[in-house]
DNA sequence: CCTGCTCATAAGCCCAGCTTATGCAACGCG
DNA sequence: CGCGTTGCATAAGCTGGGCTTATGAGCAGG
């Protein structure tokens, strides 16, 4: 029991300070940019830094990790076989960072940007920053600005003429736009893989969810309504939460069900942090639909923007 | 000096570096602790600073971003819209650096740990630390060690009693150990939303892609065996790549058709980077698997890992 | 054997982020 | 109505990580 460092002492499920056992974002980059040119100078180039500066901080990442990361020759730095998982698991992070950039820097520009988009904070949240990173990658100077809010939000900016493309998720088209469906969502029932309903061998029957008390949204949400509307009004809450990810954090400590959009649990199930309940003759199906003002189909890079969402 | 930082008009697809424009995992950490517990000061205290380092902190990254994140009053401070979306981008990165954390902490812990597993590449690359953070959260104090290798080097490892648990991914379970299938993983055909089998309607026939030049793993690795036999060993490669990640590069920079685990592209799926082509009357499924030596029915710590990966 | 590539080391600078010490504003309570 | 509590901002000073430039050492190839 050599436990090294622990006077963190927190709330369950939490460690200690991340920052300072995860290598920051330049460090990251500069191992990606290394395994690709295989050499510590022409990676430092690359990244505008000089090769000592390299040097040094893949070695400090070294001393961090307690691993070598990459074999240092006369003739070049090839990574190890450590060196390699660490680099794809670093990958994550740095794609992550990646779509953070995409969303601020469209968060940003406010008003005076080409390409509005106002969209529904499901979508704004999982879906458009990739989004955005694609389209920075095939044009990489259009900006975007993005406005978040519900559906009657993004329908007036829309028809103010503030926005160019809008994206909604409910289940009907707000008046006076078009629409095209982009992609399906579906609300899910998760728990906590400790749940007694994860080892169930039989879908839950509707009746069954109705009469259960569940993490919910708070009323008034995209996803509420959802539900509400697929058992007839009848969800019962457990917990009300005003974000999604209070109510997925809610779930995997093991509050209870959870009742979820698709896209926000998709990576806790691929981690079995969550576990997906079948259930039965609910229909928890929802388009997501591109949307814009009546007759003014999109044009210019809204229309890329709307090209990329469909697959 | 004028210039203050950009002369690297670099490759396409890569915009400059992303340190500058992201804050800090530190910051995105003191982040998520505020929207947490609703007070700068509060959330400084959780991490082990002191206010003034968490408000200058917040501020800075309020000017970085250019977004005011939080609405700052004598009773608190509350997340602003800009900030909740921000926040939840935020999540992605913290959640990819705890698998980092917990990958690379197993990676670091070489003999001496108390869990010894070896871990085909793709599990370890993909599975693996989702289920080590997870595994952390229901014992915090299970110190675990990893070795990452092709099916044989598992099955030596188990076999000479220096591992605990194995993961493979191949076709056939290696002699003299016993196995449960905790997922099943499938081969899928991917391409960039710009090829023109994207936007086929009829799924591709066997032949079809036999007869086409495709990125691919090198000859010998699990994907390549899996795919090889499925078609008769009648693979052609356009590339051959060493690694996951570089065929998946070459597929998002529109190179040519890969075939790759679906663990491996479930992101760039979901982000339209790229799109699966249906492939029709091609077994491409492969059970993945955890092993032990036949008889050594796993206990303990490898008996948690063992029921955190079965959904 | 020299030229060119690689990486490592040394010495010095600079700024980001931390700390302590303080001030100001709002709320609640005796 | 003053007083204590809670919460944020500002100021001044320290420290260290990461950068730079300068230099050296190992190995390959003409």
């Amino acid at each position: 029991m050599s436990r090294t460092e622990d006077h963190g002492g927190e709330r369950p499920g939490n460690g200690g300070s991340l920052a300072h056992r995860v290598p920051d974002l330049g460090a990251l980059e500069l191992l990606l940019a290394v395994a690709r040119v295989g050499s510590l100078g022409r990676a430092a180039r690359e990244l505008g830094i000089t090769q000592p500066a390299a040097s040094s901080r893949i070695r400090s990442m070294e001393r961090q990790l307690g691993v070598a990361l990459v074999d240092r020759s006369p003739r070049g730095s090839r990574l190890t076989d450590a060196g390699a998982l660490v680099t794809d698991w670093a990958r994550r992070i740095v794609e992550a960072a990646e779509a953070f950039d995409a969303g601020a820097q469209a968060l940003r520009d406010r008003r005076d940007s080409r390409l509005r988009v106002a969209a529904s904070m499901t979508i704004a949240e999982y879906l458009l920053p990739g989004w955005l990173v694609a389209l920075r990658a095939q044009r990489p100077d259009t900006a975007v600005s993005l406005l978040a809010g519900n559906s009657t939000a993004v329908a007036e900016r829309l028809l103010a003429g503030e926005a160019d493309l809008g994206f909604v998720e409910g289940l009907t088209v707000p008046a006076g736009l078009d629409s095209a469906v982009i992609a399906h969502d579906r609300l899910v029932v998760v728990t906590a893989p400790t749940h007694p309903w994860a080892r169930r061998r039989r879908p839950l029957a509707a009746e069954e969810l109705a009469a259960t008390p569940l993490v919910l949204r708070e009323e008034g949400s995209g996803t509420r309504q959802v539900l509400d509307a697929a058992l007839g009004g009848l969800a019962r809450p457990l917990i009300e939460l005003s974000s999604t990810t209070a109510v997925k954090a809610a779930a995997v400590g093991g509050a209870g069900p959870a009742v979820l959009s698709e896209l926000a649990v998709g990576e806790e199930l691929g981690m079995r942090r969550l576990v997906r309940i079948p259930v039965q003759s609910v229909a928890l199906a929802r388009d997501l639909r591109a949307v814009w003002p009546t007759g003014h189909r999109p044009t210019g890079p809204a229309r890329d923007l709307l090209s990329l969402t469909r697959s």
